[in-house]
DNA sequence: ATTTTGACCGTGC
DNA sequence: CGCACGGCCAAAA
């Protein structure tokens, strides 16, 4: 079989296409839930990634790399462990706020 | 099947 | 800057 990208909207459902960008995300980098939203083809179901965000709990997404647009924090379970988490891979915080937000924002180019 | 509920976002004040 | 409001869409109730 020729092989599909995950991101495509034809590819799975909405939310599985969500969690496969999130893997995506490398450690250093974050994207909006909107950047999300966009990437699995539907531009204004930022709302929906939240959701899919709340719910899912596997261990192995990088959830804590999904925020808000301009580079607020966002929800999360434990929001001072989704600071701690992003400071540790190196991106600078401030008052609820990511500093250089447009220098560590993720853009999924280069898509297989 | 229908209603309610959010880890959202832009706008307007 | 902050806050309220409406639109949005998938998941859960």
């Amino acid at each position: 079989m020729m092989p599909r990208l995950l991101e495509s909207p034809a590819c799975g459902t909405f939310r599985a296409r969500v969690l496969a960008l999130v893997r995506r995300i490398p450690s250093g980098f974050v994207a909006t839930y909107g950047d999300i939203a966009a990437l699995a083809g539907r531009p204004r179901a930022c709302r929906a990634v939240g959701a899919i965000m709340s719910t899912c709990r596997l261990p192995t997404l990088p959830c804590h790399r999904v925020v808000g647009a301009g580079g607020q924090l966002g929800g999360y379970s434990d929001p001072s462990r989704k600071r701690r988490l992003l400071q540790e891979e190196g991106i600078l915080i401030r008052c609820h706020r990511i500093i250089h937000f447009s220098e560590v924002r993720w853009t999924a180019q280069a898509l297989d």
